[in-house]
DNA sequence: GCAGATTGGCTAGCGGTGCTAGAGTGCCTG
DNA sequence: CAGGCACTCTAGCACCGCTAGCCAATCTGC
């Protein structure tokens, strides 16, 4: 039993290596270099071991995704956590939502851009995401007034995704960033 | 004399042909089946007759979303037109905004999604993109109040491109695109 | 302890991509 | 009519995602 105790976390430690090496080449390259020789080479094995883990390259992407939201998850949670009032809590949490667009620019689109099965607003939405979502929701929720706070929950994070993809695609002026982020904020805290 | 008109006529001729061949068959089956080979076979000539008008696949891309900018900006000018109150006037552009977008989900994605050349907000923006932004300013002009009117449009842009690009990709609901959309217009024309 | 079955990774290759070098053809010029 | 030039095509490069089939190492039953 201990054998094959040992090659199930054998086998489990190479799927993590795989979407580790994906994660990292993506970050440091960008997806473009995400291929899936490079890949098996990154984990010192050939190509077809990668297809005995995943049915092709969109899983594996599907799968760095997954962990993203979780990241994503946890930077909204910190910045909502650390806000003392509820404007304050939409700006922070509105900053935090942007810089980690910004900062890690891969694991963003491989989430919200790559053409990928990640369906959202349905069953098989990952939990992690499910979790950034309500947090920013939570945060929403004293702004909402008579709108329904998921729909408006929708509108304020187009808001934010719009100028984060418009902005990296050199189609925003990269110097009014902040106020652009103030405003949309300011028109999302009005009360009445 | 007239030889050489004629000649550059027939060139002029096959590269409009190239670039809405492109169009037509990223709109008809997607840009994934936009190849060079294809684009060849549907202008009957030979693969490097393409690099012989365009520096690579890229710039046919870049040439049609500058074709389409002019149809976007057309589209916006006539809903402003036909509107007779200001608020009306925000409400119609946003709607004429996002039905362009899907109608015309492949000439959009030229235009904005597409890692491509086409740089905004800079000196070689194409006139026909400028138009349309300027459509917008001048729609959400009566509502910028203290607010400069480039990044007031570029916030209210932003939010309009996020829907779009979102729901294209089942991040939200379709069910609640127009209330989306209405409440991002109320956010907007609200004064004071 | 050894033969046979099975698991699992590897080599090699398929059909596709964007792009280009170099050959060859047909046209215009003197 | 001969020479030169402009232009297009064939063929091929290096890469892509993905897979069939071989081969070796391991486990199982006698």
């Amino acid at each position: 039993m201990s054998i094959q105790a040992r090659r199930e976390r054998e086998r489990a430690e190479r799927e993590r290596a795989i979407i580790t090496a994906a994660r990292d080449l993506a970050e440091s390259e960008g997806w473009d270099a995400v291929t899936t020789r490079r890949l098996a080479a990154e984990i010192e094995y050939s190509q077809p071991v990668l297809y005995s883990h995943f049915r092709g390259k969109d899983a594996i992407m599907a799968a760095v995704a997954v962990e993203g939201c979780g990241d994503l998850a946890a930077e909204l949670a910190a910045a909502r956590a650390a806000a003392t009032d509820p404007r304050e809590a939409v700006a922070g949490i509105a900053t935090a939502y942007a810089t980690f667009a910004e900062r890690r620019p891969a694991l963003y689109d491989a989430i919200f851009t790559l053409p990928v099965a990640l369906s959202f607003a349905s069953q098989d939405t990952p939990v992690e995401l499910a979790r950034a979502f309500a947090e920013l929701a939570e945060t929403l929720r004293p702004f909402a007034g008579d709108d329904d706070l998921e729909t408006f929950t929708e509108t304020f994070w187009s808001g934010l995704h719009g100028q984060v993809i418009l902005m990296r695609g050199g189609r925003l002026r990269r110097a009014e960033h902040e106020r652009r982020l103030a405003l949309l904020v300011e028109r999302f805290t009005r009360l009445g």
